[in-house]
DNA sequence: CACTTTTTTGCAAAAGCGTGCAACCGACAT
DNA sequence: ATGTCGGTTGCACGCTTTTGCAAAAAAGTG
């Protein structure tokens, strides 16, 4: 076995000549200790090299600090920007991450929350994946609150973070009509997510109120491969598309990539490109793509504040955030 | 007060008619009970709502299952990708990852172990950063298991994973010379970080081997915008190098962009470059670069084995992996 | 100095779990 | 019938902290 030999509350208490409650008390904010105490207590506590045990501290007061991140594709750009400033902001808010990726599999979601609620994590914050309603309410059951990021369950309880995804797309139609295109298209992966499908929706349907032709291909997973094969489809048809609306930044660098290098179709000159998410390689300038900025910091902190403000005032809140479009240079005419 | 109500081991006792040992021997693999007992247990359990207390667990057994992955610049390709290989593992090893990120700032990776120490984590992982030799003698003292990975320091009782910098910086040169280049340049970070100096050793030392001209310029953060100013910076000398090999892709993906975008210098036509790392957007066609592939899985694998294998025949380990040659399109003569 | 008020301190209970020890139960051999 | 043995089970204690309560100490007041 590891002899681990942590420090306890009751040596430092000896050392110091004073008793257990008294430790407590000098690392616990706002409890009533006399300034000499809390001395003599924190040069026992250093000497002895003593740190207070969470999970013991987490066992009483039913509280542990840990707020779970449920993420899938950590990998990709736009999560991992997401994923900085959450945990950045929870441990400035004194919290800690706990983070747990799932893969594409299905009962990984599952899994993963269990795990969160036998670390009796205070909330979890749901970047992704397809949460199961019942799952999400086992979370409640268990008084964890729940955060979830650009989905579209009803839960009571909850806190929804969501985007005007289908107000952008509709805006981006705009911009392509300005840019003097005749056939939109709409590029998007069969990953089905509520935000994927809201951009599509809001693209198609302003597409048509302005009355211009426009078609929708979706691809396999939302990623740059995607992005290259969409691009292979719907390039090579006779009539084909003079401005595409990519459903994110990483199919919309697939796409660019294969139109430029495999087709030799100059973008902007011979087809305008937009993406969503304002990945880093987006401002790029072997892409320069005009895109939606997905505002990260804005979620985050809107997230974290919600949790640290333990009001249960908590019944059912859904905040809805601007997607502010970046222009560069993938659309013509700025 | 978030009235949590947690469903304890003696409730479940109660309702299946057995004792409260009975419930936790029946969640602890490898006690004895029987089949009967069990059945009973884990219904009363299912309809109750019942989750191992992990907290009360780690405090009896003094052993969280949690390991900490300290990590700076989070959002970079590399550093996401490793950390989706280490949560992925860590998760499968029945282990839980808790995500602290350090920002820049001095005592930043300070009270992150800190932190680590008081929810009494198993090991921590540090991808980054500069901890503080006494630090470690922290982690260490209180039985923490630590991995350092593309570090140097020497400490007993930890895992070292490297790489072999120097020597696939040494193979570098040799492609650049078999594409006929004749100036060498290194473009390296301001950051210092022992393989980034490594790698920047190991070039310079086997281009003079050869007898070929070899320069070093170096600037910033390692990331894209650096590696634009260090291409403004060595293309515009009179005699410009013709083989660039950048500390990083993130670095050669500003450098090739400038290159071509702002100095219409064709790569690989007039300008040989190489990274390091083989990120996603290194095979990206747009820059098709040539690099070495970080082995995050055998890197993510080896850390994990080390910590799950609990023999504490621990000493001092150190273990070098081997970065493969990535060929692709942007130096000349594959 | 005596009295009241406030602050500080120690005690003990509580939180949820694991585990050594002893008791117990049934099976089997003598 | 008695002894032995392997497997189960319950009891009680241990882990580390927080916190209500009451005692003690300090401070303030007349």
């Amino acid at each position: 076995m590891s002899a681990r030999d942590f420090v306890s509350a009751q040596e430092v208490a000896d050392r110091a000549g004073v008793s257990r409650s008294a430790v407590s008390r000098t690392f616990t904010p706002g409890a009533s200790v006399s300034a000499e105490t809390r001395r003599r207590v924190m040069e026992a506590a250093e000497a002895l090299g003593y740190h207070v045990n969470e999970l013991a501290r987490g066992l009483m007061r039913n509280e542990s600090g840990i707020v779970c991140l449920i993420v899938s594709d950590v990998a990709t750009p736009y999560r991992s920007a997401l994923l900085r400033e959450l945990t950045l902001m929870l441990q400035n808010a004194g919290k800690v991450a706990m983070l747990i990726s799932t893969d594409r599999s299905d009962g990984s979601v599952d899994r993963a929350l269990r795990q969160a609620i036998r670390y009796r994590a205070d909330a979890s914050i749901i970047l992704s994946g397809m949460p199961d309603k019942s799952i999400a309410q086992l979370c409640l059951r268990s008084g964890q609150r729940l955060v979830l990021i650009n989905r579209d369950d009803e839960q009571p309880g909850t806190l929804q973070i969501n985007l005007d995804d289908q107000e952008a797309a509709g805006r981006v139609v705009t911009a392509f009509a300005r840019a003097g295109c005749q056939r939109l298209a709409f590029a998007n992966s069969e990953a089905g997510t509520p935000s994927l499908m809201a951009r599509e929706r809001g693209f198609v349907t302003a597409a048509r109120a302005l009355g211009m032709e426009v078609s929708v291909e979706r691809y396999g997973w939302t990623g740059y491969d995607a992005g290259r094969v969409l691009a292979q489809r719907m390039l090579t048809r006779t009539q084909r598309p003079d401005g595409v609306f990519c459903a994110t930044d990483l199919l919309a660098c697939g796409f660019m990539d294969a139109a430029r290098h495999q087709f030799s179709i100059s973008v902007p000159g011979q087809l305008c490109v937009a993406g969503f998410d304002d990945i880093e390689q987006a401002s790029w300038s072997s892409y320069d793509l005009t895109t939606f900025a997905q505002p990260v910091v804005a979620i985050a902190s809107k997230a974290v504040a919600w949790l640290a403000n333990m009001t249960p005032d908590d019944g059912e809140q859904s905040i809805r955030l601007h997607a502010e479009l970046v222009w560069r240079g993938s659309i013509r005419g700025g």
